[in-house]
DNA sequence: CATGAATGAGTGTTCATTCAT
DNA sequence: TATGAATGAACACTCATTCAT
């Protein structure tokens, strides 16, 4: 099943045909309006004004209004994977690549803070978050963590005797755990000190053969 | 000036008078619905319902929908920190006495977690949050955690060198933050560990004769 | 039948009785509250908190807050009117009662101007005036200035020719039509010289034997 | 700065599409409620229902009641207004002018008796009135006469020791001290004996060769 | 004589959403 | 592709009024 987006199906939209114009301005004008205020209080007049297309567009590219967050959000998680896609493909080493996919994750979490904020607050909150489109988008990107650490069990580099899975909900978990307050509390974030951290206490846990200190 | 706590007076209401049953249906439905969504979703129409009385009467007993949550944190809040003043009581030393609140803070935290959500998340967003009467009341409590270090530093417990205000908001933050992971996360949290951890690192850093590394 | 006034007949209650302190209180609350505002923006909430009693006691002493508006405003009417009929006594003459009469009912506005606004204004608005206990009251006033009118058509000082009711009416139009925009426009009044002109007008008019220029 | 009415400007509408049907509608509705009623006891529900439409309708149009109230008398105000410079620039010498002025604005004010009710009665208890729109309509038309008398003092035709502000404030205070009582108790108005009798005050006060008593 | 508790029926206003063109 | 017109369902909050004591 294909996961989908919020978006409506136009009868013979092709895939290949590039969003219309009324499509995008309305998408860009919700992430502007995400900047100042939440979610919820946002209107769709607001909206269709920020983005300067009639009200109904908005329902003629999406579901409904819930529709077009997710095509915001999906549009961002989509980005930021195929760039850490990217910066895999030139990584060597399951090891490095790790370390690159943290770093990575608190970077695109610090510059988007938004989109963060959204993700890890508001959508948790949702009413049936789990059955929702963007939880598989998230799914799919725990995914990626998850196969990367599949071939570090698998060609020696981390341990055996813990799951794949456990791992990657500790990764996952700790990030989060780490980014919240700061996103909450408005402050500012050391992305290099704690990609180092993080990594470090990995490193000693997770490896085969940690150096213990 | 006396805290405000978001009820209306009633003219005659002696403080000896206990709230009317219908008062207390409310503020116990506003808690039931908490549990399960957020504050700005629950409709004053919801509680009467699940009060079992008249929508007016919400606004009989308290200013608006907001004063009502203000009530119910406020409450929460007072009985806590009366308990913490209660243990302090039988606690002796500055030194102990900083390690009992931070436990119970944490405590507390744990044990009410929704009321720890909308005072951590929640109210945090509302416009004027600093002009807000809840606001008043955190403040009330933080000028506890105040008292005893200047209490501490007079004593000559704690450094002279770092001022009684940096110190209590060090300990608010880090308190916070160990704690906000967990509530929108869902997660366990090893309130013993917590305590343990930041009581260390404040040793280390705030008592007058810490082992310097 | 006898006139209503508003009040709620209690049993037992006798004439002879005073009204008891909370009714007088209530009705002297509202007089107040007229004073700044109208009746419609003036809340039962209002009248209870500044006459100090209960909201509901309103309702024991008066049908409803229309009721209540009834009685203030037919006590200023019968007190006004047991003036006019007091000042009539001591004078002589048709002629120069009817000048008492005019002369009074101008001061009275003036010195009266919330009673008067309402009455000549807010009570007009009512649906069903005409039928309400107000307008008897009224009515009972015209019907002095009637009956002094007949006196004078049939002793001979005024004329046959015309009907007393048209005097009559014509006498009260003039007064109002003097008397209004100065309440609504929050003029000053100057009484002697409206009655003197109003006076001087009727007397060129439907006296007998009136002097003509 | 131009005159505010009340209403909502939608975006892209021109200033020559005619008003959609729902807005005329509803501007009609109200207008046939303030036939029965006064404006603060008609309901937006009403207005709705009387005109057929949706109430959120009301709101689509209009900033709110006030606005739709504002849009209805402006719209009124603009029509006479226009209608007397019709008549005037057929007209000539500033003596005629003035009694022609005079003349139309009794007549509107009779043949527009609810809109006349609002302007002279209603608006005046508005908190606020000096500050709204109504106001500022309201002094648009009274500059008209300010313009007219200052030309009179200019070409010879008005005393030059009386303010044309002064002179100004007389015309209209006595305008509406005619008018005001026939409103209010119903009754039929002369308007050339009230015009003649105005205008012929006016000459022997304000006109230069005026003979003096 | 008086009150505290409680309520039914609104009150203006907002908003996501649909429909015809 | 895009829009102007229109709406159903709610929303927080208010008020005159009743009832039991």
């Amino acid at each position: 099943m294909a996961i989908q987006t919020g978006e409506k199906s136009l009868p013979n939209q092709l895939k290949e045909h590039a969003d219309p114009p009324g499509k995008i301005k309305i998408a860009n004008a919700l992430k502007t309006l995400l900047k100042e205020k939440d979610f919820n209080s946002i209107t769709s007049a607001e909206i269709a004004a920020t983005s300067g297309v009639n009200e109904a567009l908005i329902y003629r590219y999406y579901k409904d209004k819930r529709g077009l967050l997710h095509h915001v959000l999906s549009k961002y998680l989509r980005e930021s994977e195929s760039q850490i896609d990217f910066y895999l493909q030139e990584t060597h080493g399951t090891f490095s690549k790790l370390k690159k996919v943290i770093w990575h994750t608190f970077d695109t979490y610090d510059k988007n803070r938004i989109f963060a904020k959204i993700l890890l607050i508001e959508v948790r909150n949702f009413p049936g978050y789990f059955k929702s489109e963007t939880y598989a988008l998230a799914k799919h990107y725990s995914m990626l963590i998850l196969d990367l650490l599949k071939e570090g069990i698998e060609n020696g580099e981390f341990r055996k005797d813990i799951s794949a899975w456990h791992m990657m909900q500790t990764i996952i978990g700790a990030i989060e755990h780490l980014i919240l307050p700061s996103l909450i509390l408005n402050r500012k974030l050391d992305i290099d000190a704690c990609t180092e951290n993080l990594y470090q206490i990995l490193k000693s846990g997770i490896f085969k053969d940690g150096n213990v200190k």
